[in-house]
DNA sequence: CCCTAAATTGGGAACATTCCCAATTCATAA
DNA sequence: TTATGAATTGGGAATGTTCCCAATTTAGGG
């Protein structure tokens, strides 16, 4: 059980003034004489007076927190994005609380009563693979909450996104493979419901297109992001008549699967097999042969949309902008492409 | 701007039954009409009625929410954690908010703050490296708001803590390294203010010692968790005149950057040089060599932490418990100490 | 010394809910 | 029919703070 704590009356009495007058001295007002405020913030100090930030939020019908629901923080991806989103949030006074979905669409429905519970002033969501419907986030702006989509985004809902140029990034990437001189390059293409999954893909096509390579469908699996099915994928596809000389992997958690399944097959990667995956985790240098990627630039991500986030916060409901932002991705090359000595 | 929210005086009203008789079908309070409650439910639904927690909050004393206090997520380490902490605590009806203090001892300072004015009813917290002033950790017992300290924990206040055996880890694992034929058996130290550089120190010593081995003060560097420092510390090592033919740095991090710079230097491992961590991080088994480290259960870690707390928090003040829960550790060999065919 | 305006302070409603106690309704047995 | 007790409902204080408006104090000019 928690101990009383002290509260503007306790500090109220202890002065004989009035709570008016207390709270003036904690909020900054400028109708108060500076000696009574100095009294005030003195005791107050001595006291261990803390806020009460719930009868404030009850008061004011704002908590001063932002949601963040993201599918995993295992990922590092997210884990990163979301450090720049609380130094973003910290920085403009708001707290941030964060739920993982797991990737699990109900679970994200119960994160979503979760923020709605806490009263959260707007949501910044990364989507699960699995959400097709999207009720449960339009509650948030039936209520007036803002909401702000990163990294997997929803067409349907007309707010702001804040998103990295996949097309380009995937074009940057197969180009250089074909580069390289791969001529067989196939792709480990992400669920069809990710937006991001699509640009990814359109931009493999897109320079194999440009470079009058045959658009090979067999080459082109639907990946769901699910480690297990890699394994299938990668084993299917060396076992082709006509096997891929490189694959590019959707994102690098996969990549790495790959890796591992070419190395325990003892097939040489880049030579016979290059591979490539997509978004820079951490781990990804470490590696043997170290990943050529696409590096996103994940803090920049997690700021920009707290920070398109709170604008909205701070807009009347009607005057709601929808701003997709697109950030630039960099392509990193490394071993598993170009192998250097 | 939100919009005004519906409250539990709009459902009273349009049913025309008092605000009790709502919060009595809301809560489940036995003293009450089954159609009644049917009805309230039912329009509580109907017009997405959401419990105002604040409120709540505010007149129970008790906010339901468990503060974390982690010196980062991107460790895989403490994100793992909180994964053990979330199902817990979700479990039990608990939010968590989750602050990272970046390893800066005045930003667990201001979590603290954070903490205390979001009123958590108790927090969970893994100090900095640089903590050795414990006043601001205090102050969550003064306002009897029960702590649990986990992996990184302070000696010097009587609350419950969960950590993992590291003098044994230590010891399994120093014990390998000889029994793989090594002999002079460096150790990357943590910072010695952290109890776990100190008790994995104490197993690595003592295990020299049970098998004769000579305790050389050259080959234990104060290693103070930057990385920076390591490749300084491992050219140190390299260079002695009589080499170490074994590497065993205080955590997984510091182990991987260890075998990059054996690396590239051609030093072989594990035959020339080999290399142990600990933590099992999540990319350990991918690293070539892979690496032998000591796993920690660490969504148990998390899940008894949480468990502890909530514990704390049922009881009163007086009668708080101060166990400590030290959990079981597993050697995992891999091939940067024993190279597999 | 008084008047006026400015500076400072106080009173109290409001925020959404719980919970205690009192009031009302209802069914049942005498 | 009436009394009795159980079931159900209502009233209103309490939680800690802000903020509007009114009241009081203060300073300065005439």
């Amino acid at each position: 059980m928690k101990n009383r704590q002290v509260t503007i009356i306790d500090i109220a009495k202890a002065l004989n003034i009035s709570t008016s007058t207390v709270s003036r001295a904690l909020t900054n007002h400028p109708n108060i004489n500076l000696t009574t405020k100095k009294a005030v913030l003195e005791l107050a100090e001595k006291m261990d007076y803390q806020r009460n930030m719930l009868s404030i939020s009850l008061v004011t019908n704002k908590t001063n927190t932002i949601g963040v629901i993201v599918p995993e923080l295992i990922n590092s991806y997210f884990s990163r994005v979301i450090i720049g989103i609380q130094k973003a949030a910290y920085s403009a006074g708001y707290n941030v609380i964060i739920c993982q979905s797991n990737e699990n669409y109900d679970q994200e429905i119960s994160n979503v009563n979760i923020m709605l519970n806490s009263r959260v002033d707007g949501v910044l969501v990364s989507m699960t693979k699995e959400t097709r419907n999207f009720d449960h986030l339009k509650r948030f702006e039936k209520k007036g909450i803002p909401i702000v989509f990163f990294n997997r985004i929803c067409e349907e809902m007309i707010v702001p996104r804040v998103i990295v140029d996949d097309y380009e990034g995937a074009f940057q990437l197969t180009e250089h493979l074909i580069e390289t001189g791969k001529k067989r390059i196939a792709h480990l293409a992400g669920p069809d419901n990710l937006i991001l999954s699509m640009r990814r893909k359109e931009g493999y096509i897109a320079a194999l297109i440009k470079h009058n390579l045959e658009v090979d469908n067999d080459l082109i699996l639907p990946y769901d992001l699910n480690l297990e099915k890699v394994k299938i994928y990668v084993n299917h596809l060396i076992n082709l008549p006509n096997r891929p000389d490189a694959i590019f992997a959707v994102n690098d958690p996969t990549a790495i699967e790959v890796i591992q399944i070419l190395k325990s097959k003892n097939i040489k990667i880049p030579s016979e097999i290059a591979v490539a995956g997509f978004s820079n985790d951490n781990f990804s240098s470490y590696l043997e042969p170290s990943l050529t990627t696409v590096s996103q630039p994940v803090e920049e991500i997690g700021r920009v949309s707290t920070e398109l986030l709170i604008d909205q916060i701070n807009r009347d409901v009607n005057d709601w902008k929808a701003i997709t932002k697109v950030l630039k991705t960099e392509l990193i090359i490394r071993n598993s492409t170009l192998m250097r000595k």
